[in-house]
DNA sequence: CTCCAGGGTTGGA
DNA sequence: TCCAACCATGGA
């Protein structure tokens, strides 16, 4: 038995970061399955350094974040620190430097106002690829409560667990390979429908086969040509792959413009009496240029 | 029963 | 390229 130690240090964020903010959407739903949040941390499997530690994030004293790790071998500390921090950095979007942003949304009126509400947050990611692709595909087209559900029983049958010691269990996504070995069927008892179980499972093999692979798809040029690569897929269409862009990619330029809690999001931000289209949403959005991505995630985050 | 939900595909202008 | 019709299903 391979002995494991508590380890615990101090991530750097860039200025300005709230971990109040971030971490708020962190906890918007009850319904999460792969990470639990508490009154002031969240905590999750991390897999680094060959283990599948468990890590505690909080916010720390100096505006930065303090990591707390469990279940790492001490001869392998050095690497899982910077697998979790690169993971963590990916994860809450500390690389970015909004400051290009935040100076247009400070002239533009539909973001003036989020942007002071929500000031601090990060676009939160989903870094893995296929848990990224699979969340965009469940949530198409059904409410998020639904969604999470659906989550959380394709998490449940298919996913790993792993115990902190404590009786706490936390659980990793499937992996793209258990997935594509599985019947449409066996997703669609799950209670999604039949294409969406089709469309599920053909995207689990793309990534499974190596036909798609997260460096490759981040290396397009932008997120109009990730859309043509991710569209490929039956059942995958310009608004599932532009969140793949927005929330794993990281793309800065994705707009998934049809969505309609964007819509929503603008229609009570003008007071209009119904949603706008998609011309009049292009007109809004033409400030945001190559920052639609943040633009949708603080809109968003006023529905809350 | 009706309507909506963090859409997609198809077929036709 | 753009649009309408159709699809499909849990939950309010």
């Amino acid at each position: 038995m391979t002995e494991r130690i508590s380890d615990e240090w101090t991530l750097n964020a860039p200025p300005g970061f709230s971990f109040d903010h971030t971490f708020a959407y962190l906890a918007r739903s009850t319904n999460e399955c792969l990470f639990l949040t508490d009154s002031d941390s969240v905590t999750r499997c991390i897999p680094a350094a060959g283990a599948k530690p468990i890590v505690n994030i909080r916010a720390s004293e100096n505006g930065g974040l303090r990591i707390n790790v469990r279940g790492v071998a001490p001869s392998r500390l050095d690497d899982a620190r910077k697998e979790i921090a690169a993971y963590v950095g990916d994860w809450l979007d500390l690389r970015t430097d909004l400051s290009p942003f935040l100076e247009l949304a400070s002239r533009d009126p539909l973001l003036q106002t989020a942007v002071r509400r929500f000031a601090g947050l990060r676009l939160v990611g989903v870094p893995d690829l296929f848990e990224a692709v699979a969340w965009a595909i469940l949530g198409q087209q059904i409410n998020l409560p639904f969604a999470y559900t659906l989550k959380r029983r394709l998490v449940e049958a298919y996913g790993d667990a792993v115990s902190d010691g404590t009786g706490a269990v936390y659980r990793l996504f499937p992996s793209a390979e258990t997935i594509a070995d599985l019947r449409a069927d066996d997703l669609a008892s799950l209670k999604m429908t039949m294409r969406k179980a089709e469309t599920l499972l053909d995207a689990a093999r793309m990534i499974a086969r190596g036909d798609w692979t997260k460096e490759r798809l981040a290396a397009c040029r932008d997120a109009a040509e990730a859309e043509r690569e991710l569209a490929s897929v039956r059942g995958i269409g310009p608004w599932t792959a532009h969140y793949v862009s927005m929330r794993c990619l990281r793309f800065r330029d994705a707009f998934p413009i049809g969505d309609v809690g964007l819509h929503l999001a603008i229609q009570r931000l003008l007071d209009m009496e119904r949603k706008p289209t998609i011309p009049e949403i292009r007109r809004l959005a033409s400030s945001w240029y190559g920052w639609e991505a943040y633009a949708v995630f603080y809109l968003w985050r006023t529905l809350y």
